[in-house]
RNA sequence: GCCCUGGUGGUGGAAUUGGUAGACACGCAGGACUUAAAAUCCUGUGGCUAGUAAUAGCUGUGCGGGUUCAAGUCCCGCCCGGGGUACCA
């Protein structure tokens, strides 16, 4: 009667989603009677093309581990919301003229019905849209509370309000002030603070806040209007339409997220995430330690600074090396090599840095004529222009020691540099192979001979503070991040201008809304969409007109879903000192040094704000897999309309061509749906192999234009959510990128309809008795129990679903109906398998949700190991196990252990070669 | 190049701190039910060798060594795949 049938299942469903919202039972406040939990998914970017099964993998993990939660008693937080500003949008609304939002609005919805349908046990009342003025309302304040700040270097260091850094320039100017601000930051006094016009005031001050505006240099195409990121510049040109690309410098927004590169760093090592995320960051901030020193310009007064982590190798300078763009250039090269530099200089100016890199292994350089000094051995070293160096880091000048570093090395070798070894080992021929700059002792080193190469640092670096020709410094390779976009889908800047003063915009006048314009492209004079905007200012002062990039909303969202629509505050006291921070995090490594650095800066700079009391927003974080596409090819004759199976293709010149998925079973194509599928297939022939005509596959990304997208929704459609919840997590751990395949779907609907069989007879009337489970059947449900408790507690969700099939198996053949055992297996079932569970959990007479229940507990050890390993101990060293029945009195152990075979030849001094202990029996000695 | 990961049957993947390798599932093979098919259920299933058989022996976790009574797991040296990063001094 009641069969687990897909149309039972469609019923099941469908009754309690509706219940679930119509009850609001995922609804959450904050209750301090219980320990919160909070679980977070990093909210999607809503595309056109609607969910694939690859996005509910990790959200599908998150909600069994929130479910599982609520019924071990934790209040849990498990929020949903869209990162809805983006360039997709942006690029439709360019092409169609349709506004962006309505684009946003109508993916949305796409999404929270196919979200919806997987029964995510999100409370969607506190969904929040980064596009949602409500939202961004408080992405703006942020930006003004950033704006509106410094960081002290004082005291371990702190963000502080700018106001503080004001109060001081008043008393004593910069003097004391030990701040993270610009490099070119001059010393004033109080009187020339308070000389200060507000232009020069407000331009005195952008050196100090953390939300800034500067000259960046950026990739400009003036035939496109806009700036380009690094990765949309190719050989020079854009790689939209081929127009040419320079670098210019341009006045930016920009954060300092170099203040808190320090925190950032060690902050990795109190959270716990994936290790190569962390090593991802570690890499990205790239801090070294080293020191900058000075070398005086032979016959000027004038020195250049370099910097370098391995003072240890000074004696073995024998040239230096200063970027193009380095200010002394100029001054220091001889009329003899001016024409030859200026020439270089102009060249590597115009070349972006991407053609830079895609050039490494190019030697390039010109001499400058100038010498310098080396302060250590008094040597006159040559100095040279060359492109290898960077004028963004250190000093943008570098000492050369071609002996322990490969590219001094290499250019060394291509200008005819002398070499001179400092290290012992191989002296002539340095080559990539053999260079170890970190190992053997000093040699042709003065001083420092004889030492290794770390006590020569620390002895150098003595002698550098001494004698005082150079500090010790620390260098971060992170820059500040560009806030600025000149585009249309972004927040707006809460940011206008008096007389090209940068000034916040009241917080009552919050949010800034994004004005309406027609045209959603860059104007022909390069400004960016947002000056199409007619009469578009605050009070008659013009607006910013870029807007913020798309990291902006994305970077404190979890706060929001604290207290979602909160007007006053961007979340109150009470909700962010209850859920403090996000205890599990579920998303992609891609967003390493994006999203999750940023979000990680900002939480920093709202804690010391006194916003906040975490210093880390996500404690821990797991990076589920990419579920990829299985793509299938036809293989059609050139200049044909014949297709040929993928076996004999090797006879034809073939092109492969993307077929729908849907077309092919098991490898084999369904001719005649190819046929009609497009109109210039209709008429196609096929050359079959064993009268089947087989595709090729290859594993790539999911996408349309590969036609091997799976939608979420037939899975459902077919099998249920239940079965596609289990199977996701089936398919293997959910850290690894696999191909969607939908070949042991089966097995796992199977086990749903053979768990919902346990609780009917044969004619699907519900059966379930009350009668005392045998010891065996205990047995089967402790042992289930716990270890779903210890899958689910390492996230080793397809080891669960693993354990509920032994334990279903089990029941089936013990023929198991009974109510005791039953029931708890329900509960450990509902985090997965939500709607069955709920049905079943209703059958068995219960009136409340499931939600209200809590989680069984196995505490009879003996129920749920049948045996332990006792270690055989000879002369004081463990030598073997044997395997007992955990409930064998220990006498009878001792007894059996010396009786025991093994250790009669030990004792008799004939260790056997080889023991197999199977069962708690000696089943085979080998002497 | 550097950093991080991973490599186990025909396939996806299991395996606590070193302790019966291959759980579970798919696929495949055989059987039951059926006029037949589908569905369902049962049995078998790493490889090799011997045996009518139950079974026994050998071998086996990318390759080569090592530690250990015992290695997929620990150590050393390689090979291959995936991800990140790239003149950062």
């Amino acid at each position: 009667m009641a069969d687990y049938s897909k149309d039972e299942i469609k019923r099941i469903e469908q009754k309690w989603q509706d219940k679930w919202v119509a009850d609001k039972v995922y609804k959450v406040s904050v209750d301090t009677s219980k320990p919160k939990y909070y679980a977070l998914d990093m909210f999607p970017y809503p595309s056109g093309a609607g969910l694939h099964v690859g996005h509910p993998l990790g959200y599908i993990a998150s909600d069994i581990v929130s479910r599982y939660k609520r019924i071990k008693g934790f209040n849990v937080l498990h929020p949903m919301g869209f990162d809805s500003f983006g360039l997709p949008a942006e690029q439709y609304a360019i092409q169609t003229g349709q506004h962006p939002a309505i684009t946003t609005a109508k993916n949305i919805e796409t999404y929270k019905r196919q979200l919806k349908q997987i029964a995510f046990s999100f409370d969607w009342d506190r969904e929040v849209q980064t596009s949602d003025p409500a939202y961004y309302k408080w992405t703006q304040w942020i930006f003004g509370q950033l704006f509106n700040a410094w960081y002290n270097k004082k005291s371990g260091g702190k963000t502080e309000p700018i106001q503080a850094l004001i109060t001081e320039l008043e008393k004593n100017g910069n003097k004391n002030i030990e701040a993270v601000c610009d490099d070119e930051t001059p010393v004033i006094s109080a009187d020339q603070w308070k000389a200060f016009n507000d232009q020069e005031n407000e331009n005195f001050l952008q050196k100090y806040r953390i939300a800034y505006r500067s000259e960046t240099m950026v990739n400009w195409c003036a035939a496109l209007g806009t700036v380009l990121s690094n990765d949309e510049v190719k050989d020079g040109v854009s790689e939209r339409g081929g127009y040419p690309v320079e670098r210019i410098k341009m006045m930016q927004w920009s954060m300092r997220i170099t203040a808190y590169a320090e925190r950032l760093l060690k902050g990795l090592d109190t959270i716990d995430w994936p290790e190569p995320v962390k090593e991802m960051q570690r890499n990205w901030i790239g801090k070294s330690v080293g020191c900058e020193l000075d070398f005086k310009i032979d016959g000027t007064g004038e020195s250049i600074r370099v910097f370098t982590t391995r003072i240890d190798t000074i004696y073995g300078v024998t040239f230096m090396v200063i970027a193009p763009e380095h200010e002394l250039v100029d001054k220091i090269t001889t009329a003899a090599q001016r024409a030859e530099v200026e020439k270089y200089v102009d060249i590597a100016k115009n070349r972006s840095e991407r053609e830079r890199m895609s050039e490494v292994k190019r030697i390039s350089g010109v001499f400058t004529g100038a010498y310098v000094i080396n302060p250590f051995n008094n040597e006159k070293v040559p100095v040279w222009i060359a492109d290898y160096v960077l004028a963004g880091y250190g000093t943008g000048a570098v000492m050369a020691v071609p002996s322990s570093d490969t590219r001094d090395y290499a250019f060394a070798k291509h200008f005819n540099l002398p070499i001179i070894d400092v290290l012992e080992g191989p002296t002539s021929d340095i080559t990539k192979d053999n260079f170890e700059p970190k190992s053997g002792k000093m040699i042709n080193s003065g001083f420092l001979n004889g030492l290794p190469w770390n006590e020569a640092i620390e002895k150098a670096l003595k002698k550098v503070e001494e004698s005082g020709i150079g500090v010790l410094k620390v260098n971060y390779r992170m820059r500040d991040a560009i806030f600025g976009r000149q585009r249309y889908w972004g927040e707006p800047f809460p940011v206008y201008y008096t007389n090209g003063i940068p000034k916040i915009v009241d917080f009552n006048d919050l949010p800034v809304t994004l004005p309406e314009i027609n045209e959603y492209k860059p104007t022909e004079t390069g400004e960016p969409p947002l000056a199409r905007a007619n009469g578009w200012n605050y009070k008659g002062h013009p607006y910013e007109l870029t807007t913020m990039p798309g990291w902006a909303g994305s970077s404190w969202y979890w706060f929001r879903y604290m207290d979602p629509t909160n007007e006053k505050e961007f979340a109150s006291k009470e909700d962010i000192n209850y859920w403090q921070d996000v205890d599990l995090y579920i998303g992609g490594s891609e967003h390493a040094t994006g999203h999750l650095l940023y979000s990680r800066f900002w939480c920093k700079a709202l804690k010391d704000l006194g916003y906040g009391n975490a210093e880390e927003p996500f404690k821990k974080m797991i990076n589920q897999g990419h579920i990829q596409g299985m793509s299938k090819f036809v293989y059609r004759i050139n200049g044909t309309n014949k297709f040929v199976s993928h076996g004999l293709r090797k006879q034809y010149e073939t092109t492969a061509i993307h077929a729908d998925i849907h077309m092919v079973d098991n490898d084999v194509l369904d001719v005649e749906a190819f046929k009609k599928w497009r109109d210039d297939f209709r008429d196609s022939e096929f050359i079959l192999e064993n009268g089947k005509y087989i595709c090729g596959t290859e594993v790539e990304k999911m996408s349309k234009s590969k036609y091997n997208v799976v939608n979420p929704d037939e899975i459902v459609e077919a099998y249920g959510a239940d079965t596609l919840r289990m199977y996701e997590m089936f398919l293997g751990p959910l850290e690894l990128s696999k191909p969607w395949a939908t070949n042991g779907i089966d097995g796992v609907y199977k086990f749903l309809r053979r768990f919902w069989n346990l609780f009917h007879d044969s004619n699907g009337n519900f059966a379930v008795t009350s009668d005392e489970p045998t010891r065996d059947e205990q047995k089967v449900l402790h042992k289930t129990i716990k270890k779903i408790e210890e899958d689910i507690d390492r996230f080793s969700f397809n080891t669960s679903v693993s354990e509920f099939m032994i334990c279903c198996n089990e029941l089936v053949s013990l023929k198991c109906n009974k109510r005791a055992i039953l029931e708890p297996l329900v509960i450990a079932l509902s985090p997965f398998a939500p709607h069955i569970a709920e049905e079943l959990w209703e059958k068995l007479g219960h009136r409340e949700t499931i939600l209200k229940s809590s989680f069984p507990k196995y505490d009879n050890q003996y129920l749920i190991e049948s045996s332990f390993n006792y270690p055989i101990s000879i002369n004081g060293k463990v030598r073997a196990q044997m395997n007992f029945a955990l409930d064998m009195p220990k006498e009878d152990i001792e007894k059996m252990v010396m009786a025991s075979e093994i250790v009669q030849k030990w004792l008799e001094g004939k260790p056997p070669k080889k023991v197999i202990i199977v069962q708690g029996k000696i089943v085979n000695v080998v002497i």
